[in-house]
RNA sequence: GGCCCGAUGGUCAAGCGGUUAAGACACCGCCCUUUCACGGCGGUAACACGGGUUCGAUUCCCGUUCGGGUCACCA
């Protein structure tokens, strides 16, 4: 038996399983021709973060647009780091937003596929046969650098103006002998298992990234550690031994990955495997004090998905959004097909930008009034209800109290040719449907400065009397005018722009008055399906109450 | 600091050697209008800087500046 063979043995007694073996386990998916095999492969390290949510989107389109496979991987491999739950929170983010997984972890507590485990923790006989043959072939070796030594080197390179790493003459246990590391492990010592780099800083490697195009670095010759002391893998070795074993074919992620592509290329290499396309995603950024940064977790509210859902921005709207950021002629093409499936759009990873967006709320803001614009009062009663239900279950009860009220409610002015456009996200929508609920209802009769309280008391006396419910939008609106010119208001807007002088307001002024008594409001939808929504007798109440109010 | 990447209005962005330098958001004005919203029309506002290459550079090359990323037994 070999040395080498010896030392693996060594290091690796358990394990039975060569690569071949898992090769045969693993064999190429069935797919159609171009058929793009993309992942998402987040660490459960906290919350669902609006990059990770961006980069699924992306990786869920490029797999759409091919026919392919979109599949979720559990990366957790850091367990100083990890947060309980966060494996599902990120999971039913995904879902609740509108992203499908069509294999691995596809919701929390449930795993479909045939190329599993999908979670690195369960992975470990995978990685150790993977590094065994490594060891074997001498392209990897042991290292018993303590934390100390590490940082003696660091600083003698900081010092001499070196790069820092452990590679060339500093990779000292490089040189070490079969025999040395042989004795060394029997004898007990911790240590790590690190790459045996034949790359060199002078040759430069080329790669073709999808996003970012072609891009040229120094080869890889840090020698890098594959197995850590705890036996758990680095995500460099992680990466390559899955996604080959996955038959990942597109690796896009976050573009804090790319100075790493030298180490990962020379894995794949080193392993023998077919190295997969990569995309780099740009970040999503933040304006702070004149500069740009990442979203940060800690800092703004925006980076979590969370503060998407507890605002209530329907997940067509975020994702309407992030289209429009990932591929900027979405919003011509959503402008053409109002209604089509996002699935129908031409995605392309080569339209992305290469340089991180700015977050814009105010553009999210219109996209998601469009959006919400665009639906129909049931989807709105069953959208609110359910954001409610969550975020604020008062509100929700009231709203199932009628539910048939409550569709009417939001049926005003919805579904005509010119649809309203004045909800951005479900939390303002308790305000925003105040009047309606007498709950909730407020009102401080606040009349513009422009109409005296006396004149709008006499012109609610006279309303009250010619109001009728039954009356539909321009009977209704007559019957408005009817009472104008009695008070000395004209019923004619042009009529009064005319001559001003001549009248005490208009129509509008007069409508206005009716406005404030009903709602409490000066701008609402149409007042005479609001009217009719609050059904004759509120409306007499608040008739009533307001000449009170006025005349005092 | 080394290594990568980038730079068009306030923001997101088209542009790929010759354009009046698109469009969207935001902002402003007008029109429509019972208010608001919608819609329509119009407006303010941009090629970071310096050198080349070229008949001609926003576009190609080099440098400067600025911005971003990365240099772990984290991902």
């Amino acid at each position: 038996m070999s040395i080498y063979l010896q030392l693996a043995q060594a290091m690796f007694p358990n394990v039975d399983k060569t690569p071949a073996d898992y090769e045969e386990m693993y064999p190429a998916r069935q797919l159609s021709d171009g058929a793009r095999v993309t992942r998402i492969a987040p660490s459960p390290t906290g919350y669902l973060h609006l990059g990770t949510f961006f980069t699924s989107m992306v990786n869920r389109l490029t797999a759409d647009a091919t026919n392919g496979v979109f599949f979720f991987r559990l990366e957790d491999t850091d367990k100083k780091r990890e947060v309980e739950g966060g494996a599902d929170d990120i999971l039913k983010g995904i879902n609740d937003f509108g992203l499908s997984i069509d294999e691995g972890f596809v919701a929390p507590g449930t795993i479909v596929g045939d190329y599993g485990p999908y979670q690195q923790s369960c992975r470990a006989e995978i990685y150790h046969a993977f590094v065994k043959s490594l060891v074997e072939q001498n392209l990897a070796y042991p290292c018993f650098c303590s934390e100390e030594q590490r940082q003696a080197a660091r600083e003698i390179q900081e010092q001499k103006k070196d790069r820092t790493g452990y590679y060339g003459e500093y990779a000292i246990c490089r040189t070490l002998s079969p025999e040395e590391c042989l004795a060394k492990i029997q004898a007990g010592e911790s240590y790590v298992v690190r790459l045996r780099s034949m790359g060199s800083e002078q040759n430069r490697i080329k790669f073709d990234d999808m996003i970012k195009g072609a891009i040229e670095m120094p080869e890889n010759d840090e020698d890098i550690v594959l197995l850590k002391s705890d036996g758990i893998p680095t995500y460099h070795f992680a990466h390559a031994v899955d996604d080959h074993l996955m038959r990942t074919t597109h690796v896009i992620r976050g573009d804090e990955w790319i100075s790493s592509v030298p180490k990962h290329l020379q894995l794949f290499k080193t392993l023998g495997f077919k190295p997969p396309k990569y995309a780099h995603v740009s970040p999503i950024m933040v304006e702070d004090n004149g500069n740009k940064r990442k979203l940060s977790k800690r800092k703004d509210p925006q980076a979590a998905m969370h503060f998407y859902a507890q605002q209530g921005y329907p997940a067509d709207s975020v994702l309407d959004y992030l289209l429009t950021i990932a591929n900027s002629d979405f919003e011509d093409w959503r402008r053409a097909n109002p209604n089509a499936s996002r699935k129908e759009f031409k995605f392309n990873l080569k339209k992305m930008s290469v340089s991180g967006a700015l977050f814009d709320l105010d553009k999210l803001n219109d996209v998601s009034k469009t959006v919400i614009a665009r639906m129909d009062a049931e989807t709105v009663t069953n959208l609110v209800i359910a954001w409610a239900e969550e975020y604020n279950p008062p509100f929700a009860a009231l709203l199932k109290a009628d539910v048939a009220y409550a569709q009417g409610v939001f049926s005003i002015d919805r579904g005509n040719a010119k649809p309203r456009k004045d909800i951005a996200k479900w939390n303002e929508v308790p305000d925003y449907v105040s009047y309606f609920f007498p709950s909730l209802y407020q009102n401080a009769l606040e009349l513009p400065e422009t109409i005296a309280p006396a004149d709008a008391a006499a012109l609610l006396r006279s309303y009250v009397n010619v109001y009728n419910p039954a009356e539909d939008k321009d009977a209704w609106f007559a019957t408005v005018k009817s009472i104008c010119a009695d008070h000395g208001f004209s019923p004619d807007v042009k009529a009064y722009k005319a001559d001003p002088a001549a009248f005490k307001g208009h129509v509008g002024d007069v409508s206005t008055v009716i406005r404030v008594a009903v709602t409490g409001r000066r701008n609402t939808p149409d007042l005479c399906s609001i009217m009719q929504q609050l059904g004759v007798e509120t409306v007499n109440k608040r008739l009533n109450e307001a000449i009170e109010n006025w005349e005092n």
